[in-house]
DNA sequence: TACCGCTTGTGAACGCATGCACAAAGTCGG
DNA sequence: CCGACTTTGTGCATGCGTTCACAAGCGGTA
């Protein structure tokens, strides 16, 4: 762990004290949007517009816009008031905010279809997330590279995330592997794991997960086809909810 | 509150009254961790588990247990005092409740290597999901089986989402392709859509939207990444946060 | 320069979700 | 049958996040 990391200041990356006071501040919710924002601003500069306000970007992003002025506000204020903001200055601010002025090496873990599809995703989402390795257990996937990089058996991952400065790992093996490989990424130093694998990972507090479970998003869904139907039927057999909270009682369209 | 006069059991799906007001009331959050409760407690079921704390049922879902508990009530009270939980009732009223009782086809749209991955993933997530229709625009694609499904032209996704009963659309597409192919799900009949494309979608009211946002997610990991090494750049430069929120004082641990 | 209209930034209220703590309710042993 | 022990279900307080509403501030205009 000797790397570039340690002694502060020479490094990349360099966050004023008091934008160190204020990522600290910034709600988990707000991080996601402001990833969301900079990806509109992002498509906006890349059409030529230079100037943006509060409305226009919150409605583009799908948000309320006292909303967005607050999340940006989290980040200090570089916004005109009377004019709105500045895409290139909010573009390189969010940036610097999320740490994106830096490169993330990633690892990749499961060459299954899902691995196979994140290897080939090509420079990954938004740039800035270089796969630089790729792991599985089956030995004739050993070597053939996926997406331009050579996979490496699983026992190697201490070795080659190390060198290859891992930052980021990504689990996308079966259930039962998930465990043990995120074990594997913690103690070759990996401190952020982004999670495929439908397991609840246990980890020391000094690491982040994040988990992308298709089975939930599947669940969630069907909840909602059920409830749906649910109140068709309701309606259909003339019932109707006396303690209707205030969304509006016009009829929803539902179709026979 | 009136729920006596649900006359209306004639449908499927058999929601009691009692239940479909309480369906309404439960917090999506609660909903979302709802699922992982159920997939804990299938592998319970299927190691021969019977019965369960709600002290064991939270540490395996990385809960709280009071939070576990209220989430549970949501759903009715089903458990007994001074024993637990039995698996197999809690397993069978959570797929009540999330309306896992009915199959919910699936169509996958855009087939490149996600849409790969997904139509492969065999039986879809803890099953009740069947894909059962994939669409592209690609010619050398169409009539092409994946994973068993023969993909279909996108021009034909009215027809052949309303024969095959498709309840949820999943959007595997390019962004710029993703509004158009959300419209033509939502024209289908499609109330449910899972989207994978990093791209804000308009949709009416009556429909849901759940995002999977890979970019989003990287951004939020570098975010963390960032703030650690922002943190232990401070601790070696001797800086300590003197404006410290009321969390708690102990010195974090963090490696040099 | 002084005014006017527009948009930001934020204080304050509200609402939802989390976590605590305990009464209710059940089991088990004697 | 009773009392002790265990675990659920939930009222309540706390904290976080969202939303509202408005003062502060800026550019444009006469």
């Amino acid at each position: 762990m000797a790397s570039q990391r340690g002694e502060g200041e020479t490094t990349a990356t360099p966050l004023e004290p008091a934008d160190r006071e204020r990522a600290r501040a910034i709600p988990e919710a707000a991080v996601a949007r402001l990833a969301v924002y900079l990806r509109v601003l992002s498509g906006m500069a890349d059409q030529g517009v230079t100037a943006v306000s509060s409305e226009e970007l919150s409605q583009a992003a799908g948000v309320n816009a006292a909303k967005l002025r607050k999340d940006l506000s989290y980040i200090g204020s570089y916004g005109t008031r009377g004019v709105g903001y500045d895409v290139e200055v909010l573009v390189s601010h969010i940036e610097r905010i999320l740490g994106l002025t830096r490169n993330h090496s990633v690892a990749v873990v499961g060459i299954g279809n899902l691995g196979h599809a994140l290897a080939n995703y090509g420079g990954f989402p938004g740039r800035g997330f270089p796969v630089t390795a790729l792991f599985d257990v089956d030995a004739d996937l050993i070597g053939v590279p996926v997406g331009g990089i050579p996979v490496s058996h699983i026992d190697d991952i201490t070795a080659v995330c190390l060198e290859r400065e891992v930052s980021i790992g990504v689990i996308a093996t079966p259930p039962p592997a998930a465990q043990s490989v995120c074990d594997r990424l913690v103690s070759a130093g990996v401190q952020c794991i982004l999670n495929f694998a439908p397991v609840v990972l246990q980890v020391p507090d000094n690491v982040e997960v994040r988990k992308v479970d298709l089975a939930v998003e599947m669940q969630i869904l069907s909840f909602h086809v059920a409830r749906r139907a649910d109140e068709a039927a309701s309606v259909s057999a003339g019932i109707v909810s006396a303690g209707n909270n205030g969304l509006g009682v016009d009829g929803m369209v539902i179709r026979p």
